[in-house]
RNA sequence: GGCUGGGUAGCUCAGUUGGUGAGAGCGCACGACUCAUAAUCGUGAGGUCGAGGGUUCGAAUCCCUCCCCAGCUACCA
């Protein structure tokens, strides 16, 4: 495989000092979908996760927990993040810290380029400073002050007067791509994705830009910049470039060509703007190819509201997956959300779709299929005989089944591919019943028993291929009853002919989603304010 | 305040460029069946499509005003 197009897919790196919740997960996830249903359809497919270790929140902590940043960063890289990939069963193809030497290496290169073509400027960085919190605030940060501090500028948290500092800081031109970004935004419609995520940014470029502080000097845990080591580089900008520096820009000429530029940088719309606005200024300043897409999903909603660990609606991915298992943790995010849309989560709403969908649907298919095969044919795959209408309603939608999901998938679709798929899951059922083989099974007719679970079992293959993204333990297992070798090594885009792979005999498996005793589901979080 | 998105059956949501009596899943009620994880299949009840105007032969779908909800309003990420 891997001799088809180039499919270099990105999640944001991990800032180390976050706590997993459910919305690194659900970004995970997403693009392991995409990732593996492109690897699957023989793409050159490359997915690419990683943490952000530098600035000045990470050195605080760090030293308030008595080690170095890079001790800090070590133990949260290993106790949080590598986890939170194992639990959900991301097959990144790398994993990418910027404390590597591969990165800084690259990141240095690459400012260094761009201050010798005269993208990088020294200047002035006038700000307000907060010395109770250590750094500059907005002004949309400041409040009036009361008391002996009335009608001053204060800090919200503070509740004490800010100090208009100023700091020597190298700048980037961003204020010189505004023109060119709009003129990306319209030459290019789905540079960023979906469209109401492109409004917001061309909304904003709108107004202009103007040029980014991209040095600090008040603090030393970040890249030094390469021509004056007083400063190190602004974690956006040392962040955004592990995109490139993990595919070997500037050190692996050959690999870099192969993979860059990516397909797909899949963030969420908090942080779309620096990928859909600052990194594309970033590459056109340094003469590099532009990303294909942006893509800017939604917020996970609890209780109406974005999920925050501050109302205490936070959720951590192994609440989900000790309770219902990953797959369950990936099939639902992936169907019920309208992927780019914002997606309500309620313990309710995964538990009514785990045992309707994966226990009732998907799952119990697979039982009564085998079942029936065990018990009428001790196992061996019977031949299909003369087919009916019936029949070929079934074997019509296995055999464009593919194709269609393909469809979705290749336009990012991932719910309506998955949705897509689990027509099949529907239609099976709904034959099983009508056809009522265990009432053929009476009248002694075998050929015509033998041809509606010959059927039932080309549609139950062609799933266990078709979703094997989605669900890979799931269809891991039910693979290993039906065919020979890995489920993934079957072309996704000819599922239907997997039974080229077919094994002779089956048996039965235990369910492949056990049921989920009420008791063990958690109560949805109620966002505290409204408590 | 400005910007973006949303307000459609009890719940979660679909509804292409306006056009047969407004849809799906879940939940609920009734019925069929027994291969299967007490699973499956069928039927049914249920909606002033946020409010009010307007354009049109005809609008959930276009225009205007308003109400409500969420998010954003850049150099902490």
């Amino acid at each position: 495989m891997a001799t088809g197009a180039s499919f270099f897919i990105t999640t944001p790196i991990f800032y180390v000092n976050d706590v997993p919740h459910i919305g690194h997960g659900y970004t995970e996830v997403a693009a392991d979908v995409l990732a593996r249903w492109h690897r699957q359809r023989g793409d050159d497919t490359f997915l690419l996760t990683g943490t952000d270790e530098h600035g000045q929140k990470i050195l605080r902590t760090a030293t308030e927990h008595g080690v170095t940043p890079k001790e800090w960063a070590d133990r949260l890289v290993e106790d949080a993040w590598h986890p939170l990939l194992r639990t959900l069963d991301i097959a990144n193809d790398d994993f990418i810290r910027t404390t590597q030497p591969r990165h800084e290496a690259g990141v240095r290169r690459f400012v260094q380029d761009l201050y010798d073509k005269g993208y990088i400027y020294p200047g002035e960085f006038e700000g307000y400073y907060c010395v109770g919190c250590e750094e500059y605030k907005q002004e949309s940060d400041l409040v009036e002050g009361t008391g002996e501090f009335a009608g001053q500028r204060v800090c919200a948290i503070h509740s004490k007067p800010v100090e208009l500092l100023k700091e020597r800081n190298y700048f980037f031109k961003l204020s010189e791509f505004t023109q060119p970004l709009l003129d990306l935004y319209e030459r290019q419609p789905d540079f960023i994705r979906p469209d109401s995520a492109r409004n917001e940014v061309v909304q904003f470029v709108r107004q202009g830009l103007t040029d980014l502080s991209i040095s600090r000097s008040s603090f030393d845990w970040g890249i030094k910049l390469p021509w004056d080591p007083a400063h190190v580089l602004y974690v956006w900008v040392d962040a955004l470039m592990n995109y490139a520096t993990a595919v070997g820009y500037g050190d692996a000429a050959a690999a870099f060509a192969r993979r860059w530029p990516p397909q797909m940088h899949l963030v969420g719309k908090d942080i779309l703007r620096f990928h859909a606005v600052i990194w594309p200024a970033l590459l056109m300043a340094a003469g590099l190819p532009l990303p294909e897409h942006v893509f800017g999903h939604g917020w996970l909603l609890v209780g109406g509201e974005k999920m925050s660990k501050s109302k205490l609606t936070g959720i951590a991915p192994t609440q989900i997956t000790d309770v219902f298992g990953s797959d369950a943790f990936r099939y639902y995010f992936m169907r019920a959300i309208s992927f780019g849309h914002d997606g309500s989560f309620s313990w309710e709403d995964i538990a009514a779709r785990y045992e309707a969908e994966l226990a009732n649907g998907f799952g119990n298919l697979a039982s009564r299929v085998l079942a029936m095969i065990v018990k009428y044919f001790d196992g061996t795959v019977p031949e299909a005989g003369d087919v009916t209408p019936a029949d070929r309603v079934v074997l019509d939608l296995v055999g464009q089944a593919p194709a269609a999901a393909d469809a979705r998938f290749l336009d990012f679709d991932i719910n309506g591919g998955t949705a897509e798929i689990w027509r099949l899951v529907d239609v099976l059922n709904g034959y099983i019943t009508e056809q009522e083989p265990w009432a053929v099974a009476k009248t002694g007719d075998i050929a015509r028993l033998g041809t509606i679970l010959n059927t039932a079992w080309r549609g139950i293959g062609a799933l266990a291929v078709l979703l094997s993204p989605i669900i890979p333990k799931a269809c891991a297992t039910l693979w290993s009853v039906l065919g020979e070798g890995d489920v993934r090594d079957v072309t996704i885009t000819a599922a239907d002919r997997w039974t080229e792979r077919a094994r002779p005999v089956v048996h039965t498996i235990a369910p492949l989603f056990p049921r989920v005793d009420a008791s063990e589901v958690p109560a949805t979080p109620v966002p505290r304010h409204q408590a």
